[in-house]
DNA sequence: TCGAAGCTTCGGCATCCGTCGAACCTCTCA
DNA sequence: TGAGAGGTTCGACGGATGCCGAAGCTTCGA
């Protein structure tokens, strides 16, 4: 896969984009990706399979959520941080801070 | 319909209220809401039909981000600000505004 | 140059979602 | 008490979604 497609922050969607976060694996992802800047695909621990990861990184970068780069033979995904502040201004950080919070939870339980 | 379900605040995940905020008819509801404090389900406008509406409010609902209350032969609808505030703090401000937003776009356009 | 690492794509499957119209329920009021 | 207003439920349909394993594509390194 040579050309990957990424939106323009104008072309982002609030409902995409809230789909694009309204799933479990997503969010674990995303969270993660919060904590570490930039990230290989690889290196989520997810209870699915390759192909689905992947899956759900294509939803995310379509929606905008994320950027892709080639390097080398490994992607290296990270957060549109700044262009998602830019178009849906205070959005990600509660979903994040909720996102943990509920990730705690499931751990405490 | 006698017995409304609604899910306590300690029930809502993060997943399913974003879900239920991805649809853009959802979104119009909510943002509505946001508004008027209360309103009944037949004063929204929206290009759907009415049973469509209801399903849209049933998932509002059931995801815990709206609370409907039964009065004389309508009712009630309200969004339950206060409590997803306490469980999921900063949440849905920058959504509403996201919304607003996004509708003002539109009605530009 | 060939094998392996790292992803994506494909095909398939079961499930969910948004949508509609028709039928139904319940409360109000004439 | 019966008609109507306001919603919900039912059944159906087409398309999207999440999931998997197998196969394919690229790039690096031996």
């Amino acid at each position: 896969m040579r050309n990957l497609h990424h939106p323009r922050v104008d072309e982002l969607t609030l409902p995409d984009v809230l789909h694009a976060l309204s799933d479990p694996v997503r969010l674990q992802i995303v969270r993660t990706l919060a904590e570490r800047e930039e990230m290989s695909c690889s290196s989520v621990e997810a209870s699915v399979s390759k192909s689905t990861l992947s899956h759900h990184f294509k939803v995310l970068r379509e929606a905008g959520v994320t950027h892709t780069r080639v390097n080398g033979t490994h992607r290296l995904v990270s957060l549109r941080l700044d262009e998602l502040e830019e178009r849906f201004p205070g959005l990600l950080e509660p979903v994040l801070e909720a996102s943990r919070a509920e990730s705690r939870r499931a751990a405490a339980a």
